[in-house]
DNA sequence: ATTATGTATTTTGAATACAATCGATCTGGG
DNA sequence: CCCAGATCGATTGTATTCAAAATACATAAT
């Protein structure tokens, strides 16, 4: 017996925009490759009016830009916009760890560290994809237990850039390895409801995480 | 003899987005009202298809909300809404505060002090919609000299709202003089280059605007 | 009288059609 | 051979048209 369940519909450009969201986050676009309405359109198999439309959406979230008569390109990645998202995202996270260490259910935190041993299970496996879903899970996690909508609506915009930088730069395994044990360090705290310390200790990860990032566009550019 | 420039072709899409983007902050359209897309068309003299195109960029801004098939809507502000603004506020002033201080010109600080002075004046005058104008410049130009495009953007959207409460719920004439000297402390920061004392000024000045408007807001409720 | 149901109108969603702009290629002159 | 200007194709911007959904209204049944 199936159960009755509200059916939802889903508008066409927010499908659109959502699937291409991923896709430029994955670099299945490449930064600076441009896109073309009609190609989309043929792709997706819609007409012009809801591509337009996601586009505008992805512009707005700055995933793309939009040039007069001349379509949309992926937005290129520049080591200043890396630089740039530094002490950006080093204080909203922290705010994250700090709201989050005030205001997490125990359940959340229990599910926390079930998550943290599933990631160290991928890390020893080396199952790099699984590896980032579970990160991912986790930052979710912390941004779901701070309770704060407009916090949670930056920080996703940004770390979608944050993102998109990881998978053009590759993770170097003495990175990982490193990022492995700051996430223990970070749980640690959490468990503790160490709100300055989690603080601090998400701002240090990031950091190194950015560094990285930040060395990878470099030598690749 | 005009000097000759080149003209600009603006997208009759950004335009609209701009028009009502500035109408919605200022409170030509009220929170909760819906928004007509014939209307706007009408009001406009365009078609439906920039006018929709607009919507779908304000809905990423979160300043109307889409509802399926349903049109739009402005967003409401609601108390909670101001309350998680303030933990983000403070955390991203204070970060510009920081940045300014360490980045800004010379010429940068002179014309802080301009335009100081030119909002005391605004406030001796009681000139409230001078005295505002003024005061974004002030914020626009810390902005500026804190020299990061992600920081701008992500305050420029949030402030956005803000602004938006600000033109919802009436200053008080007492909260108004307060502001006006918390100002003066902030430029005496600015132009010792102190950056955790304009850090600090910037962080207390902002809980000062928004416990005033959250005061308003749940009168207003 | 009130609730439910069927119909009409309005409004939004998507597709198509038309217009304007840009880039590239082609042509003629130096 | 190279460069300036025109022309053509392709792509984007805007308007119009068609389709689907939601709201409002009227009617009927309890």
């Amino acid at each position: 017996m199936t159960a009755i369940s509200p059916i939802e519909r889903r508008a066409l450009h927010k499908d659109l925009a959502d699937n291409l969201r991923r896709a430029i986050i994955h670099g299945e676009f490449k930064p600076g490759e441009r896109i073309s309405e009609k190609a989309l359109c043929e792709q997706f198999g819609v007409s012009r009016t809801p591509v337009r439309e996601a586009l505008k959406i992805l512009s707005a979230e700055g995933l793309i830009q939009l040039n007069q008569n001349r379509g949309a390109a992926v937005t290129q990645l520049t080591a200043r916009d890396i630089e740039d998202a530094f002490p950006v995202m080093g204080a909203l996270e922290a705010l994250a760890g700090e709201l989050a260490a005030r205001n997490a259910t125990d359940a959340q935190i229990e599910r926390l560290q079930a998550l943290q041993s599933r990631m160290t299970a991928m890390f020893s496996r080396g199952d790099r994809k699984g590896y980032f879903k579970v990160n991912d899970e986790i930052h979710q996690l912390i941004l779901t237990a701070a309770d704060n909508a407009l916090l949670a609506r930056l920080m996703c915009s940004v770390s979608a850039q944050v993102r998109r930088a990881r998978y053009q730069a590759n993770l170097s395994p003495e990175r990982w390895a490193a990022a492995v044990a700051e996430h223990e360090e970070i749980l640690q705290a959490f468990t503790e409801r160490n709100g300055p310390k989690l603080s601090r200790l998400l701002k240090a990860h990031l950091a190194n995480k950015l560094a990285s990032l930040l060395s990878a566009i470099k030598k690749g550019a």
